[in-house]
Parts: structure tokens; C-alpha cells; sequence
DNA sequence: CGTGTAAGGAATTCTGACACG
DNA sequence: CGTGTAAGGAATTCTGACACG
């Protein structure tokens, strides 16, 4: 995946209506999860929402949830769990690489 | 690049405004070059155009010719040819791997 | 708590056409 | 040829609120 591909899936583009179409969501449910927190769009120049395919995407893991009746509250906890397990992932790789630099140079200057 | 990443690209979900920002172009100028044959956005239930990010680069591209002058009817010619070009790539690329398969089976099967 | 709905206003989109050149 | 614009209508989007439960 390139840098622009990223890009893609994270640029805002998307209007409240599609994502309806393709989420089975209603606009309401949509609006409702933003007032809850489990999702940011972006506000164009004129107020209306934009949302990139990433928040499809979150959208639907949402409806899932919602489905087996997770309450909204319970989501947001679940995924702001999911953010902190891979920010600790993130820093244990970056402890491990300095590590092996450590080491690295620990044998090549002396 | 993933199969999923490729529907991200071509996948039509964003609107003629949206991609007038994107662009730069006017929605005038980007409903004039469908009508040129150079863009085709998908319609949606109610008729609104439905353009992929691939279309806005598209556009791009052709905003570029228009600012250095050339006419449409240019531009599609053009996109024709690369379309042509790059098809007889394709086959060109097919017919070599069909030729390493028959040498190849013949050296096996005799 | 989660979602539907009616309300009123603002902005978008569509098509066919006239204008300029 | 390529683009702007006014025209009229239809559909979208927004917010705050009431309703049900």
C-alpha cells in the first residue's frame, strides 16, 4: 500500500447520504454516533459532514455491535481500549529497535 | 496495494461539489467534460453524479491539457491511445508467459 | 438509551437554454 | 469550442425538539 493509497481511505469525501447507502445505517443513527463520540467526520466549508472510507468501515463494525446489543457507551470503552493496546504495541517496537541500535553500535565503537 | 484498496480508489462516492473543491474545476466545466466523453460518473438512485478518486485524477490530468491549450476532443484522442497502448501491453505480456508455458511443457512431457 | 419524525431554512444538484465568441 | 449564468424544481443537509420507552 502506498502513501497515496492511505490516503484514499482516510480522506474525507463522503456525504452523510452515501455513507447511509452504504453503511444500511439511517442518517440519524450516523448523527447519533458522532454525538456519542465513535466517530469524527469533517465539517466542509458550509457545515456538512464529510466522512473518509475508514469511517465506513468503523461505521459498520458500530451496526455490528449494535446489533448484539452493545450499548454506545460500551463501544466507545472498547475502542478506546483497542487504541491504547496499539499505542503500547507501537512503543514496545520502538524500545526493541533501539535496543538492537544499542547494541549495534555498542560493538562497532569500541 | 490490496484488492481493497483498489475499490477505494475506483469506488464512486463522491459528489460534483466535492470534487469541484478537489479539482479546482467548475461543476460546469466537470459536467462538460462528461458530456465530451472524457469522465464517467455513476449516477445514483436519484440521479446525482457519483465520482471515484480516480476520476478526480483523472480531471486533473485533463485540467492540465485545457490550461496548456488543448482542446477536448484532443484529449480524448489522446486518452484513447494510452487506453490502446496499454492493451497491447497486456497481450504482449500474455503471449510471452504463454510462450514460457509451452517451452516449458515441452521440455517436461518428452 | 437509541431512533423516528415533522419543521424551517439553507445549500446542492439536475436539465435545457441563452450568451459570448 | 468551452464556460458562465439565471430558471425552476427536486432532493439533501443541518439543528433543536418532541415522542416513545
Amino acid at each position: 500500500m502506498t502513501v497515496e493509497d492511505l490516503s484514499y481511505k482516510d480522506k474525507k469525501v463522503i456525504s452523510i447520504g452515501i455513507v447511509s447507502e452504504l453503511t444500511g445505517l439511517s442518517v440519524r443513527q450516523i448523527r447519533y454516533y458522532e454525538e456519542r463520540k465513535l466517530i469524527y467526520p469533517q465539517r466542509s466549508s458550509r457545515g456538512t459532514r464529510k466522512y473518509s472510507f475508514a469511517d465506513v468501515e468503523r461505521l459498520m463494525e458500530i451496526a455490528n455491535k449494535r446489533e448484539d446489543g452493545v450499548q454506545t457507551a460500551e463501544i466507545l470503552k472498547d475502542m478506546r481500549k483497542k487504541e491504547q493496546r496499539l499505542k503500547n504495541d507501537q512503543q514496545l517496537r520502538k524500545k526493541m529497535l533501539e535496543g538492537q541500535l544499542n547494541a549495534h553500535f555498542k560493538y562497532k565503537n569500541r
